[in-house]
Formats: C-alpha cells, structure tokens, sequence
DNA sequence: AAGTGGCGGTTGCATATGCGACAGTTGCAG
DNA sequence: CTGCAACTGTCGCATATGCAACCGCCACTT
C-alpha cells in the first residue's frame, strides 16, 4: 500500500544533513568561544547587517524569541555585543557587537568561509549552488 | 577579504529547511501521539525494518544513545514497542513494534506519504530526487 | 484621555538534550 | 583462565529548549 522509504523522505534527509554538517562545524565556535548555535547566529547577523533590534533578529534567523533573549544576554555578559535603548521605541533595543565582538565575528567568518569551501569541493560548484536554492526555496513561504 | 554571505552558507541554509519542514510536520505527531521527533524516527526505522537492537539504532537513525535510550523507554510505556532480551549477547534487547504500534507506524507513514508528496509537488519530482541525493551525499562519509 | 489590542523583550516552568560516568557483559590476548 | 579493552544500555547532572504568561510601552479608536 505504501511504499514509503524512510531514505527518500525529505524530512529526514534535512535533518540528517544539517545535524551532519551543523556538528562537523560548530566544534570551532564552540570550543573557542563556548558558543551556541544561536548565538553563532546572532553574531552573524549582526556582524553583516549591522545594527538590528532582538525581533529583527527573530524574524530574519528564524529563532524563537525567547531563545533570541537569552543568547543576546550571554553575548552581552562577553562583552561582544551591546544593547542601545532605541530613542524611538522605548520597548526596543539596538545591538550591535563591540570591537571585541567584531573580532571574534571576524574569525567566525573565516572559518565559516574555510568550512563552506570545504563542503563545496565535496560536491562541487554546480550542484552547491542548486542545493542553495533548493533549500532558500524550502524555506520561503512557509511564514511559521 | 571574504565575501561571506550568510544566505548561501549551507549549514545554515540546511537547519532553516530542515527546521521549517520538521516543523511543519511534526504537528501530526506530536499532537496525535505526544511523540517526539526521535521517537518518530525509532517508530519508522523499527517498523521498516523489523526487530534492531538500540545500538543498531543508534547508527541508523545518527541519535545518540542516551537518546533512543529514553524515548525506547516513553515508547515502551506507551505500550507501543516490546523489548526482548537477546539469547545470544545478555547485554543486548532486541526492540519490536506490538501490535498497537504497528497500527501507530501504519498512521505514520501514510501521513509521512502524503506530507512527502506535498514537498515533492512543491518542488518537482526532478528536483526532489536531485535534492535527495545531495542530502544523502553530504551526511554520507561523516561518522561522527 | 481612557480603553484596547498588539508589540518588544524577559522570565518561570516543565521538558528535552548532551555528555560523561557507570554496571554488567563480551571477547580477545597473553 | 585471567586480565583488560571495548561494547550495551541506563542514569545523573548541568544546560538548552519551547511555550505561555507577563510587564511595560505603543498606536489607534472613541
């Protein structure tokens, strides 16, 4: 009735993939900095689009709020990153990294750089980029 | 120096998509049966493949073991897997579906099915296919 | 200007998770 | 046979997580 394979399902695959690829490559930030996914995240962010409010944040890495939260704080306690009271919205802040939080975001980016060119020899430059796409296309639309 | 784009990073690219599906659908269990997502997996791997052992577990499925360790035991609980103590290796348990859950894994895979065929709409079969293997591809050679 | 619904961000709580330690078992080397 | 490394599965503990409740603030209505 149903031949439903465990090894084509989508779901699956994603998941096995991004747990495969995520594991091989936070063990950098992880040991150098004691950093968490999402706070790996956030840096990023911020480091490439500047200054963002904590819901800029949710909306644009898909993290939940509350988890946003408590990564901002931890980052903040680092010293690499720091809040502004926006003068606009008194509910709002601004973040933005210190100099310090620049750096590491620099090396962070280095490596990234380093590991993403190491996943693109594997499968080469053509299916790399289909693979992109594919998964912005996953994503998209799907405004949970 | 490096033009390091976020959007076209993988491992990121890969965790949104594989959240975003996941998380579409899983509704259906965790609502249905207050399973989890690694409960799910042992459910689909145990009822495709008949009778494993935790550990053989473990390597199909890439959870750890204290993982498939305590979603076994919620599973057992909900009367939907037995185990049976192995005759040859006293240290092993030989893990099967009842008959309640097989009917559970039936539920399952036919909303599996009709979720993967709502991807595979969405994407193209061509692409779908091409989508897997690439998947595949990636978590392939990386014992963790 | 008072009421109201909604937003930004934090926190409490219950649960899930990762890791390392552990007891019992196996099998292989000497 | 004895010792020892490796393996199976469980558990404790510290931490991470999701969800909902919450506080203060905003904007819009009347």
């Amino acid at each position: 009735m149903t031949d439903f394979r465990l090894d084509d399902f989508l779901p699956y695959l994603l998941n096995n993939a991004a747990e495969s690829t995520s594991r091989a490559f936070s063990a950098h930030y992880r040991e150098a900095y004691g950093m968490t996914r999402a706070q790996w995240r956030i840096m990023a962010h911020l480091g490439s689009d500047g200054a963002l409010t904590a819901s800029d944040i949710c909306v644009r890495s898909h993290l939940e709020k509350s988890k946003v939260s408590r990564a901002v704080a931890a980052l903040e306690e680092r010293g690499l990153l720091r809040r502004a009271p926006s003068t606009i919205d008194r509910r709002a802040e601004h973040l933005s990294l210190t100099d310090q939080g620049r750096q590491v975001h620099a090396d962070l980016t280095a490596h990234a750089k380093r590991f993403s060119d190491t996943l693109i020899d594997r499968l080469g430059k053509a299916r790399t980029t289909e693979l992109a796409a594919i998964l912005r296309d996953l994503t998209k639309d799907r405004d949970d």
